[in-house]
RNA sequence: GCCACCUUAGCUCAGCUGGUUAGAGCAUCAGUUUUGUAAACUGAGGGUCGUCGGUUCGAAUCCGACAGGUGGCUCCA
C-alpha cells in the first residue's frame, strides 16, 4: 500500500488534516468499491471516526458479511491503484437534488432537501463537517459540494487528499448495522468499518493495541481469575459472583461507604420490591411505561421489582416531620435493583440486568446544594485517585425538549449552581446539552477502559422535581413550610460497570488491599513439618484478615509459583526446611509491584504486618 | 429490540468439500516422584458437537426456528 507522507512533518494539525483527508478519501474509495460490487448501492452518510471510517449504505435485499472484505479490499487496491484524482465541483442545491434522484440516491436527496431548509430543520444529527454545506449557520444553503474520484461521485465537503493512490494503510473491521440518521424507526443500514493510518507501522501497531485489548477483556479474566460467572439457566444480564469476585464487590463497597460516612451519611434500607404506585408518585412510570413488567402479589397491588432507589427514600424522608436543623439529612443504601434492559444492550458486567449502587440521597435546604455538591466532588476524586484512574467529568444539562419536569427557571439555577461548583473544583468539564435526567441535570463521571470505550461511573445529580412530586418538605426558622432539594451521588456507579472497567485497566492486577489472594504460600513438599509451618502462617493471616491460600499440591515448585503469577496474587512465599528453621521468608513480588517495601528476608509476624498495614491503606504499588 | 457474525470437553482450539467408536494442549482425578523461585513423569475420567425440527442411506458438517454470545446501532431513570 502507498505511503503518503504529509507535505510538512514537522507541523502536528498539518499532519492531522492530512491523515483526516486520507481516512475520509477511504470512505469514499470504499463506497466506489462497494458501487462497483453492487450498483444499486444506496450511500448515507461516511464520516471518519477515531482512527478510521465508515460508510452507512444500504443494499436493499442483499446484504454485506466480513466474508465479503477481501473482495472489497481488493477492489478499493485496484481503485488506489489507479490513482484517480479526486475534483471538486459545485452546483447549486436543487441541481443536486436533481442529481441525487436521478442517481437514485434517496439518502443523499434527504440531506440536501434539510440542507436546502437548514434553519428550520432539527435534526441534530444533520453533520454539517460531512456533508457539502458553504455556508455557514443557519442560513439557506446556496451551493453544495461534491466530489469525484473515478466514476463515483459523492455529495461532500472535503477536503479530500489529491488522489486515490495518496491514502496510507487501511484495513476493514467489521460490519455493523446503524439506523439511518440514528433514529430507530429509520430503515437500518449496514455500517462498513475501517481503520486508517499513514503508514503501515502505525496501522499495524493499532491492530496489535486491539489484540492487546482483547486480553484484558473483563469477560476474559472474569473466567481467567475466577471472579464471576453468568450462567443461561439464570439468565442473561445477571452475573454471579464467586468468593474472588466478592472480595472485590466488598472492598469496594466498604471505600464508598466509609468516604460517605465520614461525609456524614447514615446507612438505611429499602426493599427491593414495591407497589407500581411509587413510580407512578415519581413519574419514573410515566417516562418508561414500556420497563416495569409488574407481577402481582397478592390482593389488587401491583408489586414490581425496584429500578432505582430514590423515589423509596423519599419515603423515609417522608415518614416524620422534618425541621431545617435536620437537614442535610443524608441517606446511603448499596443496594441491588432491576432493570429490564434491551438484549441486545447487555455486555458482560457493563450493562446487567440486575446492578447494584453505592446509592445516596441528601435532602438539604437551598442553601446547603453548593457545600454538599462539593463534599460529594471531593469523595469521588478521593476514590479515584485511590484506585489510580483518571475521569473525565461532563455537566449533563438539558435541552429545549419537552421531555423534562419542572419549571425551566429552577432547571436553570440548577444548572448553574452544577456549573458553579465544577468550576470551584477545578473539574475539567464539557456540557453536554440533552444529557440530563428528567427530574434534574447531572454531573456525570467517565471512566475509559481497554478498548478506549467510556463507560459513566460516578455521577451527582441534583433533583428539584422529586421533592416537589413526592410533597417533601421541612419547616424553616419561621415556621414555614419548605420544600428541600435532593441530591443524588453514587461514586462507583454500577458495581458491576465499575468492575468491568477496573479489571480492564488494571489487567486484574489489583493492589493488596483489592487482591481477593492477597499472599499465596507454596510447600517446597509435603512432609509434617513444612505442612506445619504452613498452617501455622495460615492461622496467623486468618487472625490478622489477610487473604492467604496455601498450595500444598505435589507439584514442583516451579509450576506451582507459576500458577500463582498467572493468578496474579501479589505476595508469594515459598516454604521449605530454610524458612522452618529462620522462621523468616523470602516474599515473591508480583512483578507490577514496588519492590522497596518489602525487606529481603522479614520474620512471619512482620510480613503479615506489613501486608495488613498497606491493604489498610489502600496503597497504590502496581504500575500498569 | 435491530443488523452481521459466532456456539465442538471446565478453558483455548483442531476436525478438508456430509461417510466407521469426535481429537489436542491446559485444567481435573489417580499413581510414581518429595521437588527451592514461571510448566516433573505415567495413566484415567470428561463431549447426545447450544436446543429443537428438517434434508439425506448417512449430519458436528447442509437448511430452518429458537436460545446464548461477539461487534455495532438504538436505549441507559
Amino acid at each position: 500500500m502507498p505511503d503518503s507522507n504529509p507535505s510538512n512533518p514537522s507541523n502536528d494539525s498539518n499532519q492531522a488534516d492530512q491523515l483526516h483527508a486520507m481516512r475520509h478519501s477511504l470512505a469514499h474509495i470504499m463506497a466506489t468499491a462497494v458501487q462497483h460490487l453492487w450498483p444499486e448501492a444506496k450511500f448515507g452518510v461516511g464520516p471518519v471516526v477515531e482512527n478510521g471510517f465508515y460508510y452507512d449504505i444500504d443494499l436493499g435485499k442483499a446484504k454485506v458479511s466480513e466474508e465479503d472484505f477481501g473482495k472489497i479490499e481488493a477492489e478499493m487496491a485496484k481503485i488506489i491503484t489507479a490513482d484517480e484524482p479526486f475534483t471538486k465541483s459545485e452546483k447549486p442545491v436543487d441541481e443536486a437534488i436533481a442529481w441525487a434522484q436521478q442517481a437514485k440516491q434517496p439518502y443523499k436527496e434527504e440531506l440536501l432537501n434539510d440542507l436546502k431548509r437548514a434553519g428550520t430543520t432539527v435534526a441534530k444529527d444533520l453533520n454539517a463537517d460531512e456533508l457539502g454545506t458553504i455556508t455557514e449557520g443557519d442560513a439557506q444553503v446556496a451551493n453544495v459540494s461534491f466530489y469525484q474520484n473515478g466514476d463515483f461521485t459523492d455529495l461532500c465537503r472535503g477536503p479530500h487528499v489529491e488522489s486515490t493512490g495518496k491514502t496510507g494503510a487501511f484495513k476493514l473491521l467489521r460490519v455493523a448495522g446503524a439506523y439511518w440518521r440514528g433514529n430507530e424507526k429509520n430503515p437500518q443500514m449496514q455500517r462498513l468499518y475501517g481503520v486508517a493510518f499513514a503508514t503501515d507501522q502505525e496501522l499495524h501497531n493499532h491492530l496489535a493495541l486491539i489484540e492487546e485489548a482483547k486480553k484484558r477483556d473483563h469477560r476474559k479474566l472474569g473466567q481467567e481469575l475466577d471472579l464471576f460467572t453468568i450462567s443461561d439457566l439464570v439468565g442473561p444480564g445477571l452475573p454471579l459472583f464467586t468468593p474472588r469476585g466478592t472480595v472485590l464487590r466488598n472492598e469496594l463497597v466498604r471505600f464508598s461507604e466509609e468516604l460517605q460516612r465520614t461525609a456524614g451519611y447514615e446507612a438505611v434500607w429499602t426493599p427491593h420490591m414495591t407497589k407500581v404506585e411509587l413510580y407512578q408518585a415519581s413519574g419514573h412510570y410515566e417516562k418508561y411505561p414500556e420497563r416495569f413488567d409488574v407481577s402481582s402479589v397478592e390482593s389488587t397491588d401491583k408489586f414490581m421489582l425496584k429500578p432505582m432507589n430514590c423515589p423509596h427514600v423519599t419515603q423515609i424522608y417522608a415518614s416524620r416531620p422534618r425541621s431545617y436543623r435536620d437537614l442535610p439529612l443524608r441517606y446511603m443504601e448499596t443496594t441491588t435493583m432491576y432493570r429490564d434492559e434491551k438484549s441486545g444492550e447487555l455486555h458482560g458486567l457493563s450493562r446487567v440486568r440486575a446492578l447494584t449502587q453505592d446509592d445516596s440521597h441528601a435532602f438539604v435546604r437551598p442553601d446547603q446544594i453548593e457545600e454538599e455538591m462539593s463534599n460529594i466532588l471531593g469523595m469521588v476524586k478521593q476514590m479515584y485517585l485511590t484506585l489510580g484512574m483518571d475521569l473525565s467529568v461532563d455537566l449533563s444539562f438539558r435541552d429545549d425538549g419537552d421531555n423534562y419536569f419542572g419549571d425551566p427557571k429552577v432547571w436553570k439555577a440548577a444548572q448553574d449552581i452544577l456549573e458553579g461548583v465544577a468550576k470551584a473544583q477545578e473539574l475539567n468539564y464539557k456540557i453536554e446539552l440533552g444529557e440530563a435526567a428528567f427530574y434534574g441535570p447531572k454531573i456525570d463521571i467517565h471512566v475509559a477502559d481497554a478498548l478506549g470505550r467510556k463507560w459513566q461511573c460516578a455521577t451527582v445529580q441534583l433533583d428539584f422535581v422529586q421533592p416537589e412530586r413526592f410533597g417533601l418538605e421541612y419547616i424553616d426558622e419561621h415556621g414555614a413550610k419548605q420544600r428541600p432539594a435532593m441530591i443524588h451521588k453514587a461514586i462507583l456507579g454500577s458495581i458491576e460497570r465499575f468492575l468491568s472497567v477496573y479489571i480492564e485497566h488494571t489487567a486484574g492486577k489489583f493492589p493488596i488491599w483489592l487482591a481477593p489472594e492477597q499472599v499465596r504460600v507454596i510447600t517446597v513438599n509435603q512432609e509434617e513439618a513444612t505442612v506445619a509451618f504452613a498452617d501455622k502462617i495460615l492461622s496467623q493471616a486468618k487472625e490478622k484478615g489477610v487473604r492467604l491460600y496455601v498450595d500444598n499440591s505435589n507439584e514442583s515448585v516451579g509450576k506451582k509459583i507459576r500458577a500463582a503469577e498467572v493468578a496474579k496474587v501479589p505476595y508469594t512465599l515459598v516454604i521449605g526446611e530454610k524458612e522452618i528453621a529462620s522462621s523468616e521468608v523470602i516474599p515473591r513480588i508480583r512483578k507490577d509491584m514496588a519492590v522497596m517495601d518489602v525487606p529481603m528476608t522479614i520474620g512471619i509476624d512482620q510480613f503479615i504486618g506489613t501486608v495488613v498495614n498497606e491493604a489498610k491503606s489502600r496503597v497504590l504499588k502496581t504500575s500498569l
